[in-house]
RNA sequence: UGGGGUAUAGCCAAACGGUAAGGCAACGGACUCUGACUCCGUCAUCUCUUGGUUCAAAUCCAGGUACCCCAGCCA
């Protein structure tokens, strides 16, 4: 199994170490707060791994809270499934599980609390005149007219909002703070809005919403988070949060620590884009085996193991990076590699006739099912007169460095005989469709008697025996590195060969019937696993999870 | 243009005034019945830039440049 070597040191480790040290804290308490509004995807895996790894390295626990504040957006649904991939990916919270909509009446009470205060006012202006009287980047905004209303007024407005007494976007609570700040974030920011909608978990009880920014830093402090993690674009946010922790009555002050998001090369992340794939038939859902969502690296058979590694192995800072696709695949080969088990299976095939071979005759051979693990046994493969190999693994005319079968040269079959090719059968196109070899008998086991050495070994499957199947390739689901890229539509980058599916595979026939989860590599072309959803012991379909290191097309 | 951030190798990333870790990639070699794996070796006189302070600067100071974020009743 993968050993999963500890995170290397990083600005956030940094700062919990020393919050220990100096007993700012005794015990650390991170979250992950996702909005259950979409389904989860890699991104989300680096700030899992993060928070959960966090806690756990340090001895402190983290909490799955969904920040759940806007009922207009948010299903049940995609609470089962954060829940999952969050399990899946090895996590948990065990009691730990929050919902920022069960502090609700808290939060309504702290509203009061602030409207008590004269720090919040019910504005009556609409939305587009909100934003009129925001002022820009460069000029201060302008106070709203109704923002000296007493606070009694403001008080029985703001339950009469709670009361469901207005229309939608009748009134908003807004706090009052400076509109000439030169952070747009602390210019009388909305606090709640109406919204007649039912909310995911706690029914129809509200008529108003808390906006984000009221809701997080003070579920933060109810909870006693102690680092509350968050990506960079928040940074603007942390004077408001810290606004809220100094005007309001919490119990604890948790502290906003900001990282940069993931980004990968030949994808897109956001919800909108990849709400567009799926909505767009563009793949086949959100758990197609292309998409960055868990659900689809699970289901193209990426491990957890795999995932975790690569959040370890990218690190975590404070500018904005853009990591290479190449590194996770590399993640799962170095994990793959390790358990995935061997076997034999022809993806395109061309027939071979052995004609100095016995027609009848069929031959056991024993096969590792690892070459550096005996432990993980072997199993037997039957070799006979008629084969199959790769396409890719003939050529008629060489080019330079070739060195699997090409006509009168010798190739080794993998754990069987040595062959050579002493002629091919062509069809009217001057295809080759069948080649024919003579084998040695006295090379059984695949080495020569006379102990002469043979560059290349191929992989096979005996005709007679191979089961077909369907195979489906999946490669970037983008050409460009960046489709994400300003300007352009990141579709027009799509890859055409993202997924092709291949129909006549021939497999050991050990391969088929096998549990689901079991990732093999089929030996010298990648790694494999049988399609969750698709694949039967009748109708096998295997995904490919990643090729093999390819030193030699490289070139 | 106001405010907030960020710049270390092809891609990530460490360093906390003491002389540029590590990973991935790349390259060279060894091994090999998987052109995989594994193993060895190479890969920043230099940290966006220009000055300054210091015995000593990626780290401190001043000025520049580039890029990212903020004008939702989204999170």
């Amino acid at each position: 199994m993968t050993t999963e070597t500890t995170a290397p040191s990083n600005f956030l480790r940094t700062i919990i170490e020393d919050d220990l040290k100096s007993a700012a804290c005794k015990t650390i308490v991170t979250r992950f707060p996702p909005e259950p509004n979409g389904y989860l995807h890699i991104g989300h895996a680096k700030s899992i791994c993060l928070n959960f790894g966090l806690a756990r390295d340090y001895g402190g626990r983290c909490h799955l809270r969904f920040d759940d504040t806007n009922p207009a957006k948010e299903e049940l649904e995609y609470i089962e499934s954060i829940k999952e991939s969050v399990r899946w990916l090895g996590f948990d919270w065990g009691e730990h599980l929050y919902y920022a909509s069960d502090y609700f009446e808290q939060l309504y009470q702290w509203a009061e609390h602030l409207i008590q205060q004269g720090k919040a006012y019910v504005e009556d202006l609409s939305a587009e005149e909100i934003r009129g009287h925001r002022g820009t980047l460069t000029e201060p905004g302008k106070e709203s007219p109704w923002r000296n209303r007493s606070v009694e007024e403001n008080l029985a407005l703001f339950r009469s909002m709670k009361a469901g007494e207005f229309p939608d976007g009748a009134k908003v609570l807004r706090a009052k703070i400076d509109m000439a700040s030169p952070n747009l974030n602390l210019r009388d920011p909305v606090l709640y809005r109406i919204i007649h909608a039912p909310h995911p978990h706690v029914g129809d009880a509200w008529k108003i919403y808390p906006m984000y920014d009221f809701a997080h830093g003070q579920s933060d402090a109810i909870e006693g988070i102690t680092h509350s993690i968050c990506t960079l674009e928040f940074e603007s946010h942390k004077p408001l949060y810290n606004w809220f922790l100094d005007n309001l009555p919490v119990p604890a002050r948790p502290r906003q620590f900001e990282f940069a998001r993931l980004n990968l090369t030949y994808t897109v992340m956001s919800k909108r884009k990849l709400h567009e794939l799926v909505t767009q038939n563009i793949v086949s859902g959100w758990d197609d085996p292309r998409l960055p969502t868990l659900m689809g690296l699970a289901r193209r058979g990426y491990t957890p193991e795999s995932i975790r590694a690569f959040c370890d192995r990218i690190g975590v800072g404070r500018s904005d990076s853009w990591i290479d696709m190449s590194i996770l695949e590399e993640c799962v080969r170095d994990d793959l590699n390790e358990r995935a088990p061997r076997a034999l299976a022809v993806l395109r095939p061309l027939r071979v006739v052995i004609d100095n071979y016995p027609e009848q005759q069929v031959e056991q051979f024993e096969a590792a099912n690892h070459p550096q693990n005996p432990e993980m046994g072997s199993r037997k493969v039957s070799f006979s007169r008629e084969l199959y190999i790769e396409q890719d693994d003939f050529m008629e005319m060489p080019s330079k460095g070739f060195f699997r079968m090409t006509p009168g040269a010798e190739v080794r079959l993998r754990y069987t005989y040595i062959v050579r090719c002493t002629g091919v059968v062509k069809d009217d196109n001057g295809s080759v469709i069948e080649v024919h070899c003579q084998y040695d008998p006295d090379s059984r086991g695949g080495s020569a008697a006379d102990g002469r050495k043979i560059k290349g070994t191929i992989h096979w499957v005996s005709a007679g025996h191979a089961v077909e199947t369907e195979v489906r390739l999946f490669d970037r689901l983008f050409n460009d590195p960046n489709p994400d890229r300003g300007g352009a539509d990141y579709k027009q980058f799509l890859n055409p060969l993202s997924m092709e599916t291949l129909r006549n595979c021939k497999l050991e026939p050990s391969l088929i019937g096998s549990d689901h989860e079991i990732r093999y590599q089929f030996e010298r072309q990648g790694y494999f696993r049988p399609d969750p959803k698709d694949s039967t012991p009748s109708n096998p379909v295997f995904n490919r999870i990643v090729t093999l290191k390819d030193n030699w097309s490289k070139k």
